[in-house]
DNA sequence: CCAATAATAGAAATCATTATCATTTTCTGC
DNA sequence: GCAGAAAATGATAATGATTTCTATTATTGG
């Protein structure tokens, strides 16, 4: 099954890139839908689906119970609010052998790993202190 | 809302002592069923909730769309198998200072992470070589 | 331009989880 | 033990995210 250009899939990719919040399909879908007013949500899964199938964007599971995309798929780590729910991406470095500390005393291969942060973002702490 | 005991909860409770393999809500509903042949999914859901809340379980979001239970509360690893799906604990020690780690450069507050282990288990990978 | 094949919109289906509600259990004080 | 209040249950309906289905439309290579 050969890929063909879709408008759609070039709108999604638009709407993403450059995205630092992580939207989720509903949030793609309804932005995109002012480009294409009456575009499925399901082309939006489809497509999103696709474009992390082919490594073009990331998708991220915090354990909110919704799916997240992320245009950048450098590795880099996520911080979730447990207030507002917001995803942000933070700025630390890669945390060094952590696949390897793993692997010892351990009879499979471990060749991933993916870790999330969870507290309280600014924004949400200076509304809690005002 | 006083809580009061349940033989139900009591089963389940009984179900995830000393398990290991991180059963699903479903598995958990399968596995109760025999001593108590009509309990329902939705009690199932609902003591599972309530123990992970009073601290007794752990709820673990692997990412596979489905919340896994561990009656381990303690601070462990989890890995998951891409084959099998399998989840298993891993015996390394805490990843030192991670949250502090983030924490650098970051205006909101981080109290808590979260760290999975992706690869192929043991029993996968034997059965992959022969 | 045309045929083939992939992609779409719209709707229905699926799957995990939660909510509702009438009935049953548990518990507390007599 | 017993009554009554409160919580828990079982059965089922409802929800919400995601997937699948299908007839129609768009893309593409020749």
């Amino acid at each position: 099954m050969a890929i063909k250009y879709s408008r759609q899939r070039e709108a999604i990719k638009e709407f993403l890139s450059g995205r630092k919040d992580h939207p989720t399909a509903d949030t793609v879908y309804i932005g995109v839908r002012r480009e294409f007013p009456n575009i499925s949500l399901g082309t939006v899964y489809r497509n999103l689906t696709l474009l992390a199938q082919m490594g073009e964007i990331a998708r991220i599971n915090v354990g909110d119970g919704v799916e997240h995309f992320d245009p950048d798929t450098s590795l880099h780590y996520h911080f979730v609010c447990r207030d507002c729910g917001c995803v942000q991406d933070l700025g630390i470095e890669n945390i060094v052998n952590i696949n390897e500390m793993a692997t010892e005393d351990f009879d499979g291969d471990i060749n991933g790993s993916v870790t999330y942060f969870y507290g309280v973002c600014g924004k949400c702490k200076r509304r809690r202190d005002s």
